[in-house]
RNA sequence: GGCGCCGUCGCCAAGUGGUAAGGCAGAGGUCUGCAAAACCUUUAUCGGCGGUUCGAAUCCGCCCGGCGCCUCCA
């Protein structure tokens, strides 16, 4: 079955054919190293790796650059009020991005490039565009023309008389065209410079991308991904930029994710309603968190809320406790063995796919999972009677760690799994382990001894402490609810 | 003002022409000393009005409600 997948460019599904065999190159715009990451961030990160992953399983070859942006006008403005050079700003970022986006089981890309790294190419670029007459100097600035670019707002949608009309742009004296923008970006006193033709300066926030794609991906390439907010003007501009030096459409496939919402309202740092990753792992699991990125398809919005993240949870444990349970049921004295073959048959396989060939529906894949866990539990509750119910238990865990697996799930042992989520609740809670256990024991004493009232007495103190019991054959199991 | 998106069960959320996936919550049941967990059963005609069509949640028009981009932003 072939991918498809939707085009910002033409607003369409269309079916997805690299340019080159099975070879995939992808640019995703990453984030500018002045903060910490957010829950927007981590849904784009998230959307991005699990397309980059899946484009793995179905057995293309994809080379996926994502970049960092190291040096901006918020960069600058962070080192100087915090009086710290701002490398340190861009390194420290760094380092906390790596740090949030691991625990949310983001995959390595293959390039991760930093803007700085990459100036002589921005400058090459520059100059090429310059010498062409599509951008022009103007006392150390460089300004790309839009003027001569007819295919201006394609991407966004937008012409360039409706854009001037709404005039919200900075009115910039050595600008021909309010629209142009700006390539290189000359330096005041005390900034961060590079030299260059036009005198010291850094460069604008768009060519680092134009920059940076074509030297990794070449001049045209297969996917460009990134937030719904960097339609306009960012990627615009960048097409500009590109095409403008190449002559050629730079993308083929551009890919945009949806925002994260507070309260119907996107989540930005302007509006002050942002949440950091960092401050959600405080309360939830990372995997939760990934698993409600998951569970809205990714060019729609997603309410981000407190009840949707616990929701989230509750799913995500359910599916760990029952993998956890499949692996009890392995049995030493019946060792299931070979069973590869029939998890790799497992129908779960198919359904998978035909959803995530559908425009990455990883809304319908969970879905899928759920139904699978349901017979996973079946199985499980039957597993004590026989051979076949433990095989099948086991084969339904293995097809669900597996095909999870391919969008970032269900990837720890459920045993460390649930001291996480413990560990994380007790953090709120301010557990007593001893006291619980010793009610626990209290409680089973009671039960013996059939002083039922006792007995219920001791699980309403518990459960009063945010306890909740299990009475299992192996005994009584507890969690913190 | 220009361009665009969204409105599906109490809540979250798929579905873009053939009579509504999944989850949470709820109800009933099985199991259990009772619970819990798990399993089974059960809960919608898709914001409103009109149109196109044999047939629309899905297409068109209008209206109501919400949001986004046009400035840095994933």
């Amino acid at each position: 079955m072939n991918l498809r997948v939707f085009n910002s460019l033409s607003g369409t599904k269309e079916e997805f054919v690299p340019l080159e065999g099975n070879r995939v190159r992808m640019y995703v715009c990453g984030v500018t190293v002045y903060d910490y990451c957010h829950v927007g961030h981590a849904r784009a990160a998230v959307v991005f790796d699990t397309i980059f992953r899946y484009l793995k399983h179905k057995g293309f070859d994809p080379c996926f650059v994502r970049n960092f942006t190291d040096i901006d006008d918020k960069i600058i403005m962070r080192a100087q009020e915090s009086g710290i050079p701002w490398q340190e700003v861009t390194r420290k970022f760094i380092d906390a991005f790596y740090e949030d986006m691991g625990q949310l089981n983001i995959a390595a890309p293959t390039v991760e490039p930093k803007a700085t790294d990459h100036i002589p190419e921005m400058i090459a670029m520059i100059r090429t565009l310059v010498e062409k007459g599509i951008a022009y100097e103007s006392g150390g600035d460089v300004f790309y023309s839009i003027q001569k670019f007819p295919d201006y707002g394609r991407l966004s949608g937008k012409k360039t008389d409706d854009l001037r009309a709404g005039a919200r742009v900075d009115v910039n004296e050595s600008k021909r065209d309010p629209l142009d923008f700006a390539l290189w970006k000359k330096s005041k006193p005390g900034e961060p410079f590079w030299e260059s033709p036009w005198g010291p300066g850094r460069p604008g926030w768009h060519i680092e991308c134009s920059a940076m794609s074509s030297r990794y991906l070449g001049e045209t390439f297969d996917i460009h991904g990134g937030g719904k907010d960097l339609i306009f003007p960012h990627h615009e501009n960048e097409i500009a930029q590109s095409c403008g030096c190449s002559g050629k459409q730079p993308v083929r496939y551009w890919i945009h994710n949806g925002f994260v919402n507070i309260d119907q309202e996107k989540m930005s740092k302007s509006l002050g309603n942002f949440f950091t990753i960092r401050d959600i792992y405080k309360q939830f699991h990372p995997e939760s968190l990934r698993l409600f990125l998951l569970s809205n398809h990714y060019r729609s919005p997603i309410d981000f809320s407190r009840q949707n993240l616990e929701e989230a949870e509750k799913v995500l444990t359910r599916f760990y406790e029952a993998l956890g349970g499949a692996a009890e049921t392995q049995d030493p004295t019946a060792p299931l063995s070979g069973l590869d073959p029939e998890v790799r048959a497992h129908p779960l396989w198919g359904k998978f796919a035909e959803a995530m060939d559908d425009d990455f529906n990883t809304a319908v894949v969970l879905a899928h999972l759920n139904e699978e866990l349901r017979a996973l539990n079946k199985s499980l509750a039957d597993a004590c009677s026989g051979v076949t119910a433990r095989r099948q238990a086991a084969v339904s865990a293995g097809t669900l760690r597996r095909v999870g697996g391919v969008i970032g799930l269900f990837q720890q042992d459920p045993a460390e799994f649930k001291k996480q989520i413990f560990a994380i609740r007790s953090q709120t809670l301010d557990v007593d382990v001893e006291k619980i256990e010793s009610l626990i024991t209290s409680r089973n004493s009671a039960r013996k001894a059939r002083q039922w009232a006792d007995a219920d007495r001791f699980r309403d103190e518990l459960i009063r402490m945010g306890v909740a019991l299990e009475d299992t054959p192996n005994g009584t199991e507890w969690k913190l609810k």
